[in-house]
DNA sequence: CCTGTTATTTTAACGTGTTATAGATTCATA
DNA sequence: TATGAATCTATAACACGTTAAAATAACAGG
């Protein structure tokens, strides 16, 4: 509450800054902590101390951008289907917003203990959306009766992890990447959605399927640049 | 040829197995290069002639063990969902024989640019085998006709890797893995399977889903313990 | 203003992956 | 068997993430 904990607020968000400038342009090998604590105009062990570690201190970075979405408004007047979209946008303008930071810093939201908060905060948020909006077509006769709306979200959101994978290991592009979790979204849809909802569905995944099976086509097969390494 | 060669392959032989034991035991983070060097009675820098690195050493030794899946032999005498079955389980018998070692190696194995080989090697042995599967399907009408193979089994595939990086940070038990991955791939086929096909999956999806949901609901919901680090 | 507490810095060190250099070993060949 | 050419080893070093120790600065309360 003091000035001393100000001092230390300004310290927090000065690394921060520096951390997203030096990766999105670097990567994640490229940052190191003595150039870190220089340009945050701060000593290597304060680094420890307000966050604990390298990982820790762009784990905090990630949760920044990842806590901007979450206060996401849906309007609830459109289709099952537009706001299923809606949702997905929200997440993907994130990403078209800093696509190296996030890009660089895949391999440590995907797979690090440490980045677990923040992958359970994308998900649950992924899945209450979705469960959400399911559990309202299946109420109004749109879903088939059998089918669960947290499974249904569950494998959507697989979709759209494997989508985002598949981006950062440089495999596709950011368009490749909407289109791709796009038609796995819409072909997951497919056998459950009833009514209006299935044939918006059904006609989304109809227009992408040659979408995706282009990018298939074009995509390299030999070895591409090193990501990880600094440039 | 000559007996260079040979013992330049015991050398890397000796490697990837003291490797393999090493990193089951202890993790990614828990073998140093120097205790690998000893336990494979070799120096320093012949590991980094021989591979390059350590993720090089490590690449080897997961190619080693997809190469022993990529031999696959799959008779045609089934349905066409027990055909796709059947591939899935090859890829699940090879992970359960030594979970650890791949779980340890997940993060690697899904980010690294020195992985990528593999990567593709895995996903296009899945791919041939599904998108001949499916094509077999659509030409026995038992294929939505808009539907491509290929980019349903991209799809398909989608689901599997989730599952499996699902399980590779501790989320879900291989039993979890397995059936998340089947559940998801049924949802898949669902919108695009006909005839027969459509009723073995749709069967299949039906007695699936209260598994997955109980899946969901027994997942820890704080930290895990940090399965990099080693013990 | 002084004092005690707390936070930050300085400095140094440890173990790590990685690499260069020079010396020893091993193989193929004459 | 002796020579030449690879190849491995030994040693040392570099930069990195990380942490411990003591010294210094900044704050809060009297």
């Amino acid at each position: 509450m003091g000035l001393l904990d100000e001092h230390k607020s300004e310290r927090r968000a000065r690394i921060l800054a520096a951390a997203r400038r030096h990766v999105a342009r670097h990567g994640y090998d490229g940052l190191t902590m003595r150039d870190l604590a220089q340009a945050a105009r701060v000593s290597v062990p304060t680094l420890y101390n307000l966050f604990g570690g390298k990982d820790a201190i762009l784990t905090a970075a990630l949760a920044e951008s990842v806590e901007r979405v979450a206060a996401l408004h849906v309007p609830a007047d459109t289709t099952y289907f537009g706001r299923a979209l809606l949702g997905f946008d929200a997440g993907m303008t994130m990403i078209a917003d800093a696509p190296d930071f996030y890009r660089r810093l895949i391999p440590l939201f995907m797979t690090s203990p440490e980045a677990r908060p923040i992958r359970m905060r994308t998900e649950l948020g992924f899945l209450a959306l979705m469960t959400a909006n399911l559990t309202a077509a299946r109420d109004a006769g749109q879903l088939a009766e059998w089918a669960e709306p947290r499974v249904v979200a569950g494998h959507m959101f697989a979709q759209y992890m494997a989508a985002f994978l598949h981006w950062g290991v440089g495999e596709v592009d950011l368009d490749g990447f909407r289109t791709l979790a796009l038609s796995g979204i819409c072909h997951l849809l497919l056998g459950v959605a009833r009514g209006r909802f299935a044939e918006e569905v059904a006609a989304r995944a109809r227009e992408l399927t040659p979408r995706v099976a282009a990018l298939a086509d074009t995509r390299p097969t030999q070895e591409a640049p090193h990501a990880r390494s600094a440039d």
